[in-house]
DNA sequence: GATGAATGAGGGTTCATTCAT
DNA sequence: TATGAATGAACCCTCATTCAT
């Protein structure tokens, strides 16, 4: 299968990129990982930042196509929050490298790319936002704006790319629950 | 003064390096800025990476200088909390080119360099997770894990940059008002 | 031959190195005379220093190899003096471009290279020192301090890339001839 | 004095462009060293490249000058030719540093320079050879090809600049004993 | 005499990309 | 598909020199 070269550099690229950061790994690097020509590259991808792109893309469909799975569930709102930080930093924990890339390096995308990630990003939010929404409506929520709330969390949760290590003793679950009670009872006694 | 033109090469290359990011930022793009040749801008600073370095740390002093301030005071711990919130915020708001520099471009300094930063961004996390500590033993806030506490707020807070803009409606007290409440109290009824 | 190019580079920087030094040599220089952009020389070099240095060793090997032959021999220590310097001033004058890069323009090179061809250059010294000693011990001269002489004899022949001009009328086999007398008998009646 | 300061600049000059070649040297070095802004520099200097003429020039005609004190004696041809290279040695080893500029940091001078340089320089190699031609027709030297025998002389001499170390244990008059009667009486038996 | 800001050309090097083979 | 030579623009930075103050 000619895309399982293609997989090959995209991972290669993913791993660099998180590493050295997307303007100091060259397409030469990339190329010595995956053991083949700079010019050979060009065969599978159309450019470095297009590779950039499709990692970004890649990194954040997973996050939305999980979350529209959360908000088509039957719980109550209160457990579809805890999933979806659960998940939410499952998948952060779980690929920090891809999260970084995403998180970090997107700024390194021209205009247009940028957009086109920035408006998955959106609907991302938007998904948050109708999941809090939904959870006022059913008065398991404090009414509020729903949308900063969601930026909170959000912010929250994102962060943990900059300091999350797996070699830590804390696993992704454990951070979710933490999280999860403190947004949802606060920390004020 | 004569570190007026310091201070101009300084300001103009925050506004670039929030606008196109670091690597974008040529030292030609800073010195069409301020009106110099390329080479004469070496007479004010060492190299481009310094003067990120700078920038950073700039921001970052700021930040530990008014954290500790508010620590120092005699509020309750909930008191201190809405203030610091207020503070973090109210200074991301008002330069909000100057906290993306350092929260999105941080990363393009070196080794030694982003240590430097790193430390420094690592107090104002111990000081915002005393703030949590003390906040517990006084019985004001429930007891757990304060050093999580302070990340999850701290990912709230500096993710503001990537979504506030000025010419939004929203001030900067009314954000941290609503983040103080979400964090204080939770969503949850 | 896939080094043709290589080697086209190489004999370029020798006769520019050579022509107008290598300080006053740029890359752009090197890259106009084999008919390259300056940035396609590093398909084959891996920096201007490192040309310098190829050739200074290319040099200095020669050297140590033949001289080493020559010491191998079976002659008297008096053949061998003369062979020597047959060879020494050989070379000087059949390539006195690249004998006048490695006598002149080692100096260019950093400490750590620089040190790479003074130890190769100590070599020789050391074997031409082995030389006179030998001829000490067989009676065929005069005792006296072997390095010493070695070093006489050597910066007379080195400084002959100073004047030698191949269009000039004496081969360097009769600047070979005339210095062996005089060295081996004195210029005093 | 006026004259004061520049001679501090043309000391501070000698020493640094011995240590780190002419190249390597920048004008701002030399202020440092002197304790002047780089502009102030040139109300004395008129140029990088003058100091270094003038360095090898000052140079150059002391060796010139002694030279003819000794040429003008009357001593036999073979004690002044001991006396001119205990003189040629004393000046080299005496002054490392001035030597080694004049002989490795001549090159560094444009064509015109270059040129003054080299015509006192031809004039000292004039001068031995003169001595050497002396001394053949006294009867006291072989006869021979004078120029070629003063060549041979001045590359083992000026060679010395290379190896002496002033912290040695060899005094330049031991040296010149040595060479001495190399040069005299040969080395072999 | 001294300053130091400013110049402006040039330095070596990197790099994403192309393309003939 | 794979190569690797070649591009050519852009990069950051250095530096000898000038000149208004």
């Amino acid at each position: 299968m000619a895309s399982n070269k293609y997989e090959e550099i995209v991972l290669a690229a993913v791993k660099l990129f998180e590493k050295k950061g997307y303007h100091a790994t060259s397409v030469q690097d990339i190329a010595d990982a995956v053991g083949l020509q700079k010019g050979s590259l060009y065969h599978y991808i159309s450019g470095k930042e297009d590779l950039l792109l499709g990692v970004a893309q890649r990194a954040i469909t997973e996050f939305n196509l999980r979350m529209e799975r959360i908000l088509a569930g039957e719980e109550s709102s209160q457990e579809k929050m805890k999933k979806a930080m659960e998940m939410h930093l499952g998948l952060i924990t779980h690929d920090v490298q891809l999260s970084t890339v995403l998180l970090r390096e997107s700024v390194a995308l021209g205009e247009k790319p940028q957009q086109v990630v920035q408006e998955a990003t959106d609907l991302y939010l938007t998904l948050w936002t109708r999941l809090i929404e939904e959870g006022i409506q059913r008065g398991e929520f404090r009414p509020g704006n729903a949308r900063m709330t969601a930026l909170a969390v959000l912010g929250a949760c994102n962060w943990v790319y900059r300091w999350y290590q797996e070699s830590g003793t804390m696993s992704s679950d454990k951070v979710a629950e933490i999280y999860a009670n403190v947004f949802l009872d606060g920390i004020a006694k």
